[in-house]
DNA sequence: GGTACTTTTTACATCGTTGGAACAACGTTG
DNA sequence: CAACGTTGTTCCAACGATGTAAAAAGTACC
């Protein structure tokens, strides 16, 4: 049923290392051998055996893709954008889902032999550093987006705290003077990074910080986002701004507005952060912190096949990747 | 580095192939020796190498899924319910974008070695009859999703003739009389089934069909959406209901009538076709069919492991997965 | 103790491919 | 024409695992 090389070689009448050479465009074939090779191969249709290449090469041509779970967008559009950039280097994508636990990003994490994949971008939640394997024996990681953990190995990221800043003094230049937040989740690293921006924004804008104005969110949901609004609005005194830590909280954040009467921007504006592209679309359109993901995609996909390729033992990057404050609606009106 | 069956085998003072039997759960060894061999194995930390073991047994325990486009929500949320699915028998997925042209999904497809995977579920979207290799060298393939080519292949969706009647019904059943729908697209398989469900559902609420108010598609994004709704929304007598033939059409539709100072449902009543999940959250939240994705992502690997566990030459299966109207705000008010 | 049988272990070939060494063919040169 | 370097080809081993079959060890029975 297969062709395999034996097969090609039969046919064109040569040794099966002289199609090897043929297919792997080894320089020094005779001419006319090389023509009956070529036909012997379009003849029986030959494809090579991947599996047995790999075993022989000591690579399988994977890459494995860590992150919490394809149905949430942004890491839909993020797995999309990896897989694109992978391709185009000879990489083919496995995608692992956690669900965002540490349970499962660590037991993925040590199940990537150096067999399956011959590396992997890992977008942990959760992780800590101690689950990250310390001998250096297994297959070069990338991680994606923030860390919280201190870990030596390269990292792909945007500036978090840089960019909650930029949404928040976004907030703080429109007038508005009681910015809350919704996102702060003492589990996620990400978290206590924008958080961080969240502060210094208030404190470069003359505001006060206050703990009650900071919703907590046990997931990123849009869900989520709806609870932590409505309890926002129900305090005495309510805010009239809102940076949620990514656009799903913020696309919540916009129903909860709009089921409890109230206008965005006019009575509260909102900030989001991933520009997901529903987010453009929402009504109001919603403002919010527009990462570069293809160049993180990309980046990602260069320092692992770096990595694989030779520098074996370079010291760990960290590449900032750029973004962009995307201003929409739910900042602006219509 | 690595660790190979024959280190373990050294160190545990048997042969090889008795280290393999452990591995493999062969029932005949003597306690001791697989105590010895359980205990080498723990102390090297032996992982089997996937892809010797697939080369000797002829799998690869792979499966590809083509799709248009990850960062389309419904495939972003159908992928990571394959995925898991996958993984409770044992196979990891590997994911290619077609961005849904006829020539990426031909390209694919024949890309689709027997070394690469095992098998692959396909969700084709322009991809013709003539696309499908006819001889049966291949692997197994399982199309998801409507397919208006005539393929002898399994195959598993929903009902979509049944379903869009079903939405329309829904419309007609709210006493609107001019029903328009949006998504025609010759290209797409899809877009005939629907357009069938919608006549029929017309002729049966005894309303008269109308060229006019069927608005054409490119794509089933937003932005096209929001186009052609602006476009129904201009005639002479605009439409009092829409059925849009995904929820990204929908979406844009929405907020096509919201530019327009028009309010949804009570001017228009509109009717989506996915439940992605962001479609619980629009404003107002959208009326749709929700196909049961999980049951379709069951029912796809449990179909195209059984082709590749034997029964190689069953005749080709059609499944039909359950699927339901959810009816939200955008039919009935807040 | 010998025979027949079962259980356990091992040696060997094999999956399809490629790296390296060995070999063959060729044209050049002294 | 012998010696040589350059090209082109083949042979062999190896990647790491498993199936097969044969060898070895053990058990039961006469």
């Amino acid at each position: 049923m297969t062709v395999t090389l034996k097969d090609v070689a039969t046919l064109a009448g040569v040794s099966v290392k002289t199609v090897s050479n043929v297919v792997n465009g080894y320089a020094f074939v005779k001419p006319e051998n090389r023509r009956r090779v070529e036909e012997a191969l379009a003849a029986t249709g030959y494809r090579p055996n991947v599996g047995a290449r790999n075993l022989r090469r000591g690579r399988t041509g994977f890459l494995a893709l860590m992150v919490p779970e394809l149905s949430i967008p942004y890491f839909g559009e993020l797995a999309g954008l990896v897989i694109t950039a992978a391709q185009k280097r000879g990489w083919s994508v496995l995608i692992e889902q956690t669900q965002g636990t540490r349970e499962r990003e660590r037991k993925t994490l040590s199940s990537l032999g150096p067999h399956l994949v011959d590396g992997a971008l890992v977008h942990p939640e959760a992780l800590e550093a101690a689950d990250f394997p310390d001998e250096p024996g297994g297959i070069p990681l990338v991680m994606l987006g923030e860390h919280a953990v201190d870990v030596p190995i390269d990292h792909v990221a945007i500036d978090n705290v840089l960019a909650a800043h930029v949404a928040v003094s976004h907030l703080a230049s429109l007038g508005r003077t009681r910015i809350a937040a919704i996102g702060r989740n003492p589990a996620r690293g990400t978290s206590s990074q924008r958080l961080a921006g969240y502060r210094s924004a208030l404190v470069e804008a003359g505001l006060s910080y206050s703990d009650t104005l900071v919703a907590p969110a046990e997931k990123w949901h849009r869900g989520y986002g709806a609870a932590a609004m409505k309890s926002l609005l129900t305090l005495p005194s309510p805010p009239d701004a809102v940076f949620c830590f990514n656009d799903l909280l913020a696309i919540g954040a916009l129903r909860a507005v709009a089921e409890l009467g109230l206008r965005v921007p006019e009575d509260v504006a909102i900030v989001g952060f991933d520009n997901n592209e529903e987010s453009a679309f929402s009504l109001p359109a919603l403002t919010t912190i527009a990462p570069d993901k293809t160049a993180l995609a990309e980046a990602a996909i260069d320092l692992v096949s770096r990595r694989i390729t030779g520098e074996k033992s370079a010291p760990p990057q960290d590449v900032q990747t750029p973004f962009a404050l995307e201003i929409r609606e739910s900042t602006k009106g219509r």
